[in-house]
DNA sequence: GAAAGCCATGTTGTATACCATTTGATGACG
DNA sequence: CGTCATCAAATGGTATACAACATGGCTTTC
């Protein structure tokens, strides 16, 4: 029906889209956000917002100021790119385990993912955007579950719901994107060939990668 | 002096409550939570519980499975080992990160905890317990808080919420407690000094000893 | 005229009430 | 006797109501 996301339940659908919101900038870095000007936006009340917003709270990604309300978590270009390390320590960790557990449908997958990223990149024009976006989380993601380490999954998806990950995307050029995709090529066959320590740097590799496009993304010294 | 926890709100110290349940074991791996017993057991309604858990579901330490209930989560073995690399990943990155940063109010904070450890671990015969515990927790918090990097700070505290951390305290004997004193007044030093590399290497060199105490805290095949 | 205190208003924090879903028991039917 | 359908109790999910706290403007007083 609506938008075929798991919007099973209120909650999941508050912080999809709460997190969504402040991915896009749509709230801003230490704007406010009052609980029932959320639920109204969402046509939801209060609780499910809540408790969306204490998840993020988790996550870093907002701050509770006790009967003062809730604020979205500022992030300077410092704290960002450590933010950019400890994801590539975490993730190429997990790209090296899963060269030793994942499993073939998970194979599969990456293998569709690939597929899809493939052709997003072949256009000659059109910035992909979104869709980029949401393909490379599928791929992070499998291969993460992959682990079967629901305790650095968790890690790893606090990590990644930054929202300075997508917009590294967002100045990428044809070419950038071409690169993206031989990385994710590259991750995919040194997983799939079981080789761990190919598997490790191959994912730190891309990583990097992206912090680097976020170190030139703003060379001004703003504030 | 009570128990001078900050529990102000309802939310903080529903959340500390059953974080120490798990902690402590009262409350088993894969056991069902009940919103309203909870709630019951401490004196609260069921919101402030139910923000609690989705804290620390977003920490890995519970699963929600809609409709169905909440779990406390379980970790084998295998994973166990695989956080414990990852948390010495993350801490000793911070330990640099302090060593490069920390005011002089942290370090005055690092030195009590020292002190106050030092006074335990002088102890001969009674096992300090829970508040060595407490001690090296608020050690270990001053470091990721001095690097001022709020994210890093989230995703730390989500690894040293495991269960097994204070449980590798457990079977610690006198040895074991004067070489972490040691190890801890090893990291103060390595950060006062401004040594980035001693203190990451110090840092990792005491969660690894932690980790090599669990490894053989069960010797056991137990499933 | 300025400063301090008080009240009105809005927002967060918590409790309670209601609805949806699951689950186990009971009984009917094969 | 076993299996499946049906229903009731329990529990999670959400909405609403109420209480506590913070904030800004107004009045009062010096």
């Amino acid at each position: 029906m609506t938008a075929t996301e798991d919007t099973s339940t209120a909650h999941q659908k508050a912080y999809e889209r709460i997190h969504e919101l402040i991915l896009t900038g749509k709230l801003a870095p230490g704007e406010r956000l009052r609980e029932r000007n959320l639920g109204a936006l969402l046509g939801l009340s209060r609780t499910p917002v809540r408790e969306a917003l204490r998840r993020l709270s988790s996550e870093g990604t907002v701050r509770f100021e006790p009967n003062r309300g809730v604020y979205v978590e500022e992030i300077d270009r410092g704290e960002l790119l450590e933010i950019f390390d400890i994801g590539a320590a975490l993730e190429s960790r997990c790209a090296r385990l899963a060269a030793r557990k994942i499993g073939s449908e998970a194979i599969a997958v990456l293998e569709a993912c690939l597929d899809e990223m493939t052709k997003f990149a072949g256009r000659p024009e059109g910035d992909p955007g979104p869709d980029y976006v949401k393909l490379d989380k599928r791929f992070h993601s499998t291969i993460v579950a992959a682990t079967g380490n629901r305790k650095l999954q968790a890690l790893v998806e606090h990590v990644v719901s930054l929202p300075v990950l997508s917009s590294a995307f967002r100045q990428y050029g044809p070419a950038d994107f071409r690169r993206s995709v031989r990385q994710h090529g590259e991750i995919l066959e040194a997983i799939r060939s079981g080789d761990e320590a190919w598997a490790e740097v191959a994912m730190r590799n891309h990583i990097l990668t992206g912090r680097n496009a976020v170190v030139k993304q703003d060379g001004t010294a703003a504030g």
